[in-house]
DNA sequence: TAAATATGCAGGCAAATACCTGCATGACTT
DNA sequence: AAGTCATGCAGGTATTTGCCTGCATATTTA
């Protein structure tokens, strides 16, 4: 897993928009995934290529047409070494930045 | 919450070992943090700049120091939104994947 | 086989990013 | 007050990003 294709895949609105799409209705082609966006179709290829670099999504030809299909795995890795730790201290680490603020 | 600014503000390793320092230790000063890395003190100012806007990191300044602590808020939000539907849904996800993988 | 459909590939451009150097300011110390 | 230490601010540059247009290829349909 390399976090930082991850985490630059999911910082643009539009490819997160195409997850929440694949989310709605796994396996979608591209022409289906480009009716809902509003740019032009190279240009959602593209954030469909950084997608699939960071193998959040896997796509499968069929014919003239390309599947695209959420793969979930980078994101729960992404949760264990990135989020998890900083949900269990939550608790503790707004407490150091509340005192902090209180002036100690 | 912009999810776009936490993100990007994770999408960078110098950004991300930020955090790491500061889980070690929470509290430390630009010259502190600045120690554990390589490269000039401008440039991680402009990271922790960046990790700020995103509201990941919080300063206090104390006399002529910048204390920098952890704000979990941020990246509990993004656990809600953008990772736990996809840890949820995890399994189903992988099967609609695998299906397709082996021609379904 | 010709036309229509779905996608791929190349290149170009404006804006954003990540680094730097140089200088300025503000706060402790002596 | 003078010197030192921690940080702030301005600007410059090479690279990356996100969008586009134009043309090529491959597959289905008429």
């Amino acid at each position: 897993m390399d976090a930082d294709d991850v985490f630059k895949a999911l910082s643009d609105p539009t490819r997160r928009k195409l997850l929440d799409l694949l989310f709605e209705k796994n396996g979608q082609t591209l022409g289906e995934l480009c009716s809902n966006l509003d740019m032009a179709r190279q240009s959602a290829t593209q954030h469909l290529g950084i997608l699939e670099a960071a193998n959040l999504v896997t796509s499968v030809r069929r014919g003239r047409e390309k599947l695209h299909f959420i793969n979930p795995v980078p994101i729960h890795e992404v949760y264990e070494r990135w989020v998890r730790k900083f949900e269990v201290q939550r608790l503790s680490l707004l407490h150091d930045l509340k005192k902090e603020l209180e002036g100690e």
